[in-house]
DNA sequence: TTGCCTCCTGTAGATAATCTAGGAGGAACA
DNA sequence: TGTTCCTCCTAGATTATCTACAGGAGGCAA
């Protein structure tokens, strides 16, 4: 009990990966670090949630994989975004903007 | 295809309702009615939706029931607040604040 | 009094995103 | 040789939401 909600909001996790890669190429873990420590430690992404998630978006096409080395000299594949990813991109930003606002606008009336 | 997000951020709809009984006690329909107008058309709950949280939020006693006749002279069921509902608004109220900025956070890097 | 429309409640089943709880390979280092 | 850390991956469960129905009851018109 005391049950905690969710430390994302769903749906939006995509939104936060293709963001992300959009300021630089990126292995996977390193992505999920990245929102981590921009989010002040809010936003923890876990494993269970970043993988799949990652493989939804190169399904769609919206990131690209590569295998190479990380700066610890482990195998890691890295990620970036591709020109439909970037569209991909501002879409669900806009989306989230309309919707959160419209949210706000709920918790503001009366 | 062109397959619509949700209408909805997923996690939000308790939320939003204990938010919109906050301001009067209201029927299911009427909360839902009610969110989309606030909301400009943009926040739109489906009765499956709808129903069912109003279920989970009586069980978790946040909101209470009672017959009635509505505006229209049907027969309504109206839900209002009580202070555990309160309590629990304000939680998950100060939740999504702490979330949506976070996200905010992460939007605006680079 | 019949029929239709609107208001309002409800449910079953599917979908899909996320979480829990694991496993594994390989580099670095003691 | 053993241990730790980095990094990738997966199966199964959970749960919120959506789709797509059904039904009662009041009001109103023919």
């Amino acid at each position: 009990m005391a049950k905690t909600k969710s430390d994302l909001l769903q749906g939006t996790l995509d939104m936060l990966i293709l963001k992300t890669l959009a300021l630089e190429p990126m292995h996977g873990w390193g992505v999920s670090q990245r929102i981590q420590q921009i989010s002040s430690g809010v936003l923890n992404i876990n494993q269970g949630s970043l993988y799949p998630a990652l493989y939804r978006l190169e399904d769609q096409g919206w990131i690209k994989s590569e295998w190479g080395a990380s700066d610890n000299n482990r195998q890691a594949k890295y990620y970036k975004l591709t020109r439909a990813g970037r569209k991909q991109l501002d879409e669900e930003t806009a989306n989230w903007q309309r919707l959160s606002a419209a949210i706000e606008q709920v918790l503001q009336a009366g």
